[in-house]
DNA sequence: TGTACATCAGTGAACGCGCGTTCACTGATGTAC
DNA sequence: TGTACATCAGTGAACGCGCGTTCACTGATGTAC
């Protein structure tokens, strides 16, 4: 509230920021959405946040940590999507509900899927990355591992070495091979390989990824 | 040869290059070699080339231009590669023969490969590139259509509508589902998801591949 | 409760850099007669 | 076969740009006593 009577006046700028290091995340969530990557800039990001091109630096070292930042909440909040999608049913009905959000989160998450990836953009070593990183793809992997009675393990993809042996554990193909699938459908649509505009598609995408899906032995 | 006795200078560079789109193309691909995508240029390709910054303007208009000519190039390989990979055999051998040459191909041309589907790097418009996707993507598809005689119609995969309805067709389902699984793996597996340095997996990846497929009714 | 002081989060000007592209030009090549 | 001339493929200097990062600094906040 102001003073009744006078005109309002933007309040001066408190000299700290607050929440800056949210902010810039949120900055460069829309840049990319909007530009995608390649309009992406350190000093662009700054400017949306109101703040000089110096201040990111106390938060994010540098672009490269910026970035990977909001690469790792882009991979908590897959994560979270495919969580919420893995709910009861067998493990054909679980593989396919987590399917179906995969693919929609590419989609609407266009930029910030593929930068997900971009390990040549993205500090992978983070503690923060990895972590989001590991636990998405234990997500994928829970189903099938919950019916191999793998479960009492605790977390086998705690860290890199497990995750890439228990990836090559054939009980885990049926997943594996889904979320091969799943990944390349998801990239490939992304890229319009099925249907982009002015060239649709006579079935929405997630229709014909379920039909591959029928494809494959779970 | 030079007079003999006389001590041998290098010859004065003729004004005109002779192959310069070519050897351009050929810097390019050495500089995403080394530095990724992420280091290429025009100035260091003209420079490699031993060419002054303004030269390949005259070839490629801009650097969308000579990239595009470079992932061309790429797709061309890749599409003979396939194309050699698809010996006899009845159609599991087929497609798993080009599964692992596409996975080769992926691994020994890394950053070429990412960048044949960098659609914001290149003008997916330009016949050399949509010739040479769409000629690839053919090849991946030909075993299939062999099988469910679909041969007869001449190259179902001209253009992009007809492309896109054909991979909606059930008939191609088991050809597509290989694609989007060998795809997806392909990408990851460049991504170091299932080995990479400091983490090698036990077996190598083409084996893994192979395990997913059989998960693939085809 | 008050005060001194360390720490933290920001400023804003300046740096050097490499980039893509433009420009007027020049040297070589090909072609018409 | 010789010559004039158009066209083509290159030069190299210059442009303006936005970038990431550095720097000495300042204002606000938190803490010890």
């Amino acid at each position: 509230m102001t003073q009744a009577g006078t005109i309002e006046r933007p309040a001066a700028r408190p000299y700290h920021h607050g929440t800056l290091r949210a902010a810039l995340i949120e900055a460069a969530e829309a840049i990319i959405d909007e530009a995608g990557i390649a309009g992406f800039s350190l000093r662009e990001a700054a400017r949306r946040a109101g703040v000089s091109p110096a201040a990111p630096a106390h938060h994010f070292g540098d672009a490269r940590g910026l970035l990977t930042a909001v690469a790792a909440a882009a991979f908590r909040r897959f994560g979270a999507a495919l969580e919420a999608a893995d709910r009861d049913g067998d493990l054909k009905d679980r593989l396919r509900a987590q399917a179906v959000a995969y693919l929609n989160f590419a989609l609407a998450e266009r930029d910030k899927f593929l930068l997900m990836w971009r390990v040549d953009l993205i500090d992978r070593a983070s503690p923060e990355y990895s972590e989001a990183i590991q636990r998405a793809t234990g997500v994928l992997m829970r189903a099938r591992r919950d019916e191999v009675a793998l479960v009492s393990e605790e977390d086998p993809f705690r860290d890199v070495d497990t995750r890439i042996a228990r990836l090559n554990d054939p009980a885990l193909a049926p997943a594996v091979a889904v979320w091969a699938l799943v990944h390349g459908f998801s990239t490939l649509a992304i890229n319009g390989v099925f249907g982009r505009d002015g060239h649709p598609a006579e079935r929405p995408p997630e229709v014909l990824l379920l039909e591959l899906l029928d494809q494959v032995v779970i």
